[in-house]
DNA sequence: TAACTGTACTAATACAGACAGTACAGTTGC
DNA sequence: GCAACTGTACTGTCTGTATTAGTACAGTTA
């Protein structure tokens, strides 16, 4: 489900946040679906539970997910933009776009790669 | 020319190298323009030059600078893309269109994007 | 009741970022 | 030649944060 790169020199629990949202992203975990509790998904990885809690604590501030106390952690249903991270979003990719048009990326390409992330809908 | 932010988690160096890039990328600055020594843009920053020699070490090491010793750093000239920070920036622009589609942003958002980040040419 | 869930702490360790200081070799202009 | 600049390369030191271990408590479920 979700996997760790020790080479990586991002935090653990960012690659966890990460990683899980974009299970949700890409619709691999659909509205209300259950999550591995956090003690599971630590046992799973060889990680501490306090590292999975903080992951999951991000996502829901963020709002990719919900907890309840007792129950589980599940992923949120679909739900219409959050203008911060839209506004972020969008900024990132178009820094992006800038950088591979001067690595002399054309724009059939680009184009290409935004169909190809609409993929999961 | 480049500004940090100390909320920003990530890393001084990372804000410095990420902004000269963005700078050469959008044309700011152009091919063998010089860039500050390492000592005045440390002073200007009112930071540690070696924390700006890394910076620039890491763009020299990437293709977007060349240095000189005794002479300085400049930005270097365009260039064919690098293959492996193409696919790099590829995969982050599949993610973020996929993460701004689950978030109900129209294609026509996207490609909007997309043409604002071609602006540079 | 027993075993699970999320959550909230404290304390200890390890590592990386940033700093201060020093040094050396190449370049430039006087 | 000399002074002032350039990049580069070290040695430390300090601090913040990521991660771990351990414990605890309240809600849920069978």
């Amino acid at each position: 489900m979700i996997s760790l790169n020790y080479r990586d020199s991002r935090p653990i629990y960012e690659q966890i946040r990460d990683g899980l949202r974009k299970l949700i992203v890409t619709g691999a975990l659909g509205a209300d679906d259950k999550l591995p509790s956090v003690r599971a998904l630590a046992s799973q990885l060889a990680i501490n539970p306090n590292t999975i809690q903080r992951a999951y604590n991000e996502l829901e501030i963020e709002g990719y997910i919900y907890s309840v106390p007792g129950k589980g952690s599940f992923a949120a249903g679909d739900r219409d933009g959050d203008k911060t991270r839209v506004t972020e979003l969008l900024g990132k990719l178009k820094e992006i776009v800038s950088e591979l048009r001067y690595l002399n990326v054309g724009e059939e390409i680009l184009l290409a790669a935004v169909k190809e992330g609409e993929k999961h809908d």
